[in-house]
DNA sequence: ACCTATTCCCCCACTTCTTCCCACTATCTT
DNA sequence: AAGATAGTGGGAAGAAGTGGGGGAATAGGT
């Protein structure tokens, strides 16, 4: 299923002002539209959805079996977080003072791209995260290629 | 899969300048088009695909469930570490800070085709990865041989 | 229901980085 | 030797990110 020709991708800097303000990366902001959903992620981070793929998102969330403990845990853990927020005038969000304390950010934020969605980072987490992956990353790609993902 | 004639071949040593512009060999530009996509590599460099072939790259990514942390953490690697940039009219692109840093690269930095991809090294390393690798040709060879995969 | 206090949003100003354009040099060609 | 072409460097206009003030809206308490 294609939406848009492209995905979201790259890495930017940013800072979350005193008014727990967030400005978007300019190369987001068309992809993004003028809506978002900000949720808990995983790893310690928030992801962010442009409406459109929110609701595909959702959807396979709600799919997960009912039955299962852990699944229902996971739904509610990434469902009851959700907020949705609009950009404003400035490109700029507001960056819900609970989802602030639960992705530990302060001033310095790491924004990523990660195909349908970003992905907000605490600074210091988002480099420590980064260098433990690189050290995998090469072994990584070795297992990929071997089941013929690659 | 070869789309166009041309496969990407060769080895060049160009400069970074201050402002992180990098201009591209002329024997790459018409392959690459106006467009191309930088991200992390493997083995401490860093790739740069023409637009058509990333998509095909980016595509067999999106197959890789979020849910596991390994594949999340390899997806994280590639997509966030992306960056579309298009070439400017000296036939220059600019590599973003991140990616500068993630490469280790200073003013002397080696474009090197590689089938389908260029690669982007910092000089040293290269230099120092291609002794390595020459030692081990030869026993690679014999390896490759021996498995009848040359 | 009213007043107060806080949050939020729009607007404007400032600063820094990017982008575009032009110019210089070196090398290769004719 | 002159001309062309590739690679490199720098200056200036523009844009993106950041920060703050004031008005509107919302919530909360009496």
């Amino acid at each position: 299923m294609l939406h848009k020709t492209n995905m979201l991708i790259g890495e930017y800097t940013h800072s979350l002002d005193t008014k727990k303000r967030l400005s978007l990366p300019k190369k987001f902001r068309t992809e993004l539209g003028k809506k978002v959903v900000v949720t808990r992620g995983l790893d310690n981070c928030l992801f962010m959805y442009p409406m459109s793929q929110w609701k595909d998102t959702a959807k396979k969330l709600q799919n997960l079996s009912f039955a299962q403990a852990d699944t229902r845990g996971f739904n509610r853990f990434i469902l009851s977080g959700a907020v949705e927020v609009d950009i404003d005038s400035a490109g700029r969000i507001l960056v819900p003072e609970y989802l602030k304390n639960f992705a530990g950010l302060n001033t310095k934020v790491v924004l990523a791209g990660v195909q349908d969605r970003v992905e907000i980072w605490n600074e210091k987490t988002w480099t420590e995260y980064k260098t433990r992956i690189e050290k995998q990353a090469d072994a990584m790609a070795e297992k990929l290629g071997e089941i013929g993902a690659l």
